[in-house]
DNA sequence: CGCGGGTTTGATGATGCTCAAGCCCGGTGG
DNA sequence: CCACCGGGCTTGAGCATCATCAAACCCGCG
């Protein structure tokens, strides 16, 4: 049940059967239904979680009601608010289910045990978040110096999948501008 | 001389003297001037900086030659470009002092050896790392959810010690519009 | 004193938003 | 099995925000 999260583990340290055995104790195998909430603005965070199959989001709500995604997870990525899982502080984000979503879940109150448990995960949360970091600058980056006709591209050339799988309007909530707007641009390439 | 780091490592974990006194043997104490710059773009990023004392800056030009500040660090930050360290590729951004700056340099071929010699600073990293994710998370929903006015407010009243310290044209790059126009909403509030 | 980097000011214009209407299509109930 | 409903996508007109360009200004420094 939770090979694809030790295939993952072994992907940045040594990890052998035993460990991946004990890691079991820790996840609960937890499944949501498309647009349904694993966590809702305003709540603490208290899971974070590993995808084993669908897809997820994190988004927000500013003025106008208009919605922001924040990013999307499918398989082998993880979700949380970090800054609200960290310390159990109210959430700034929605985490919801794009489609019929698995995900193993990591309890906080269970998250310092499995640290003391297998220490050599310390090194592996380390590196996931070191990624993290690079991939959300990464995105500032993009939000900076492209426009928002060339992050649309951007986006469909870097992750053509996505584009079946993610409605238009939460792709244009993440790319930074309106559903409108991302239908004209796609009016555009076609004809 | 690194008493300021061991501080700060001891925000997040418990560090005894003997430990603190075993880390100076991996970092060297380095200066800059006004505008020297730690890093540019396209080379390998061979260390991690703990700012011990002044002011520095990312940043990257796009197209037009336009700057595009990425973030700040001052006294108490570490500073980065953490996917060319960790992977030891071209860098995608340049590391610059903005004022006269004394930094705590960690270099990249040590990193290793001091988490073996220190393995308690695994969890430190970690924290640190959650903590910047959390920073750019933050700066994301920013850049979404604000007008260009609304963003230098936020900015101006949330790190009024920033003002005087940055440049306007380091900070209209860092908030995501033209010096230009932050020169017009300055304009506006006095009169 | 003059130079030059940084800031200000104004005119013009592009990018992308708002609002409103219509369309497409899958799902649900009669 | 069809009618209807509603969510999502499209299209267009008008408009706000902010960029671009150009000129003038300010002021610290050589």
């Amino acid at each position: 049940m939770l090979q694809p999260l030790c295939d993952h583990i072994r992907r940045f340290i040594p990890f052998d059967d035993v460990s991946c055995a004990r890691l079991a104790q820790f996840f609960e195998v937890e499944t949501y239904k498309r647009k349904a909430f694993l966590l809702r603005e305003g709540e603490v965070c208290t899971a974070q979680y590993f995808v084993l199959e669908g897809c997820c989001r994190t988004f927000f709500t500013a003025a106008n009601d208009t919605e922001h995604t924040h990013l999307f997870a499918i398989e082998g990525w993880w979700m949380t608010d970090a800054q609200s899982f960290e310390q159990r502080t109210p959430s700034q984000f929605h985490i919801q289910a794009v489609e019929q979503l698995r995900v193993a879940a990591l309890r906080r109150d269970l998250r310092d045990g499995l640290l003391e448990t297998l220490p050599q995960l310390e090194r592996y949360f380390r590196i996931i978040n070191e990624r993290a970091l690079a991939a959300a600058n990464m995105r500032v980056k993009y939000l900076f110096s492209l426009s928002g006709e060339e992050r649309y591209h951007n986006f469909a050339t870097r992750f053509p999948e996505f584009l079946q799988r993610i409605p238009q309007y939460m792709l244009a909530s993440y790319l930074g501008f309106t559903p409108e707007f991302l239908s004209k641009i796609r009016a555009k390439r076609i004809s």
